[in-house]
DNA sequence: CATATTACCACAAAATCCCATTGATTGGCA
DNA sequence: TGCCAATCAATGGGATTTTGTGGTAATATG
């Protein structure tokens, strides 16, 4: 399950927006088949992943944190902002106004493929976003770092 | 699982080629038997490979990076800018208008095999990046490091 | 009962599949 | 050795399906 790719979609009055089928095929393979969507902690956009991902981090946090006031645990704040999904036969989803406000969409979402998940953006706000990684791509370091992780995919594949 | 070889086909109206027989059979005897392009981040070309390769540059990134602004992973660029295409009955694929564009394709495609990955050239900007390598061929010292890898591979086989 | 939410239907555009043709390469056979 | 048939690759055009999208009906909510 590995999204790639960049697409744009409307959302009209009611906020429902088509999830972009190459992504939606993948969702519904999956066990539960609905999504999983958060405002991101990182940027302004929404972070989107099947709900089993979630699930299996759900899985990776402490059984229960009942007794102890000790630790707030990051996944609570993002359990809390989670809204679960269920793709339509069109295709679509309602996006909440509570989503839709911190993301700053209006009028159409962009979608983008982020490997194990995908993200959720504005059309202003994805602009800004293109324009820093423009800037992240001119710097060389940065890309022989990838460069290094590139070859090391290529060997594991390669045997 | 090694590209060798170049050729050269037609790109019609559609954004539709044919992926040279050679490369299709390596394709198609992957896991996915799907392909992975995106614009090259060198050079003015599209670089291609199994969709498997992706997945696997996918596994080498953390699970998730939902938290920490710290530091924007490359990948995050590659995947959005990644497309993924089924190779269809007649043995072509469909290019986008982005990728076409971003290539600066029209009419045909020149297909350059890289080892464990492919490129995809607009006529053009082959003709230039040929007579750059001319140059680069000149220079004996990148040659040598070649003739050291060459020695190491020869042993490797003779085993 | 009013309102918000969800499910259903319909349409146009775009992407995909399918079939037919051409050209090049290969293999058999006179 | 030369010719013809068979196979496979590449390509063009048209038919079919999918996708994205708008609107309306049905259901749930308070």
């Amino acid at each position: 399950m590995i999204f790639t790719g960049t697409f744009e979609n409307k959302v009209d009055g009611k906020g429902r927006v088509s999830v972009p089928a190459a992504f939606r095929a993948l969702i519904q393979e999956s066990k539960s088949g609905e999504l999983a969507i958060f405002p991101s902690f990182r940027f302004q956009c929404l972070e989107a992943m099947s709900f089993d991902m979630l699930a299996a981090l759900a899985r990776q946090t402490p059984k229960a944190n009942l007794f102890s006031k000790a630790r707030t645990n990051p996944f609570d704040l993002l359990f809390r902002a989670t809204h679960r999904f269920h793709i339509d036969d069109a295709g679509r989803i309602t996006l909440p106004e509570a989503l839709i406000a911190k993301a700053g969409i209006s009028g159409k979402a962009i979608f983008t493929g982020e490997g194990h998940s995908f993200q959720i953006w504005s059309a202003d706000a994805y602009a800004i976003q293109v324009s820093e990684d423009e800037a992240t791509l001119a710097d060389l370091e940065s890309l022989e770092a990838f460069e290094a992780d590139f070859a090391a995919a290529a060997l594991e594949i390669a045997l």
